[in-house]
DNA sequence: AGCCCATCCTGTCCGC
DNA sequence: TGCGGACAGGATGGGC
């Protein structure tokens, strides 16, 4: 479900409200978690009057941070929610996880529909040795050279395929791979060995430029994203192909947008000004 | 090396 | 209204 912006966005919120908020109690009301991760019943206790010190992102995962050495690692995958509410809100049989807070109306939950996403408690270096060892640079932060030098290590690969895998780059996912190649005018399957400069150029500016507005409309909501608020984002209203098969390309105003399965995702693009 | 497929799980939507 | 199949924002591991 969430990518970079809508991760971003969630942690931006988080950030702003959630530091220095000391735990009371953390309940684990489904045990899918803790049978993935059965150390995080070991050490929940752990956590008892530890205060949040910071909220972090490293591609779309989320990272908890206290004044302490152990950190929770938080992936939201396909349908996972975080979100503050309140204590007397109910809960749905979806919400696998609430964490009391000391003196605070407002608890925070991480719901999942699909039960893909992960929750658990490692060691900061751990933590910084696992997140290393599988993720990318950060798309925002990655300077020219350094995209250069991406794109000459993977040739073979399909555009699409390049900016989806997170260990060549970590954030970018279904939507804004095709939102990024559409305004960049790069069909997805495209080798990225045949981008000629202009177009690798376009390709990096484009990733940004997608990247940045979205994290200003705070994400987009298709179906199940929330913001730590619980507010959808706005970001949907600019998509240009993602979902809009069968619809005349906003572009070029003669392409229909096509729905093909590339990097094994649903992908959608303008097949007359995509090249 | 890189692509495809199945898999983890639940819900929704569409056609018959 | 029911039923089956396709599909869903992610990531991984196996096979080719």
């Amino acid at each position: 479900m969430p990518e970079l912006p809508e991760v971003e966005t969630i942690v931006r919120g988080l950030n702003s409200r959630v530091i220095g908020w000391e735990v009371e109690k953390i309940i684990f009301l489904s045990g899918h978690l803790q049978d993935k991760h059965p150390e995080n019943e070991k050490i929940l206790n752990y956590f008892k009057g530890q205060k949040i010190s910071a909220v972090r992102r490293r591609g779309k995962m989320i990272i908890v941070e206290f004044d302490h050495e152990l950190r929770w690692l938080i992936h939201l995958k396909m349908t996972g929610q975080l979100y503050l509410a309140r204590r007397t809100e109910a809960t749905d049989k979806h919400v696998h996880v609430r964490v009391i807070f000391k003196k605070q109306a407002q608890e925070l939950r991480f719901r999942d529909v699909r039960k893909f996403g992960f929750w658990f408690c490692l060691k900061g270096a751990e933590l910084e040795k696992k997140v290393c060892a599988s993720l990318g640079p950060e798309p925002l932060t990655l300077n020219y050279q350094d995209f250069l030098r991406l794109w000459k290590k993977y040739p073979a690969r399909q555009a699409k395929s390049f900016l989806l895998d997170q260990k060549i780059m970590a954030g970018i996912g279904n939507i804004y791979s095709d939102e990024i190649l559409f305004r960049a005018g790069i069909r997805p399957d495209r080798r990225v060995r045949t981008l000629k400069v202009g177009e690798l150029k376009k390709l990096y500016r484009m990733m940004k430029q997608v990247l940045r507005e979205a994290i200003a409309l705070k994400g987009s909501s298709i179906s199940d994203y929330v913001d730590s608020s619980g507010e959808r984002g706005q970001f949907q209203e600019k998509h240009r192909v993602y979902g809009k098969e069968g619809a005349t390309c906003q572009r070029c105003k003669k392409g229909i947008i096509r729905r093909q399965k590339i990097a094994g995702r649903s992908s959608y693009f303008c097949p007359v000004c995509q090249k």
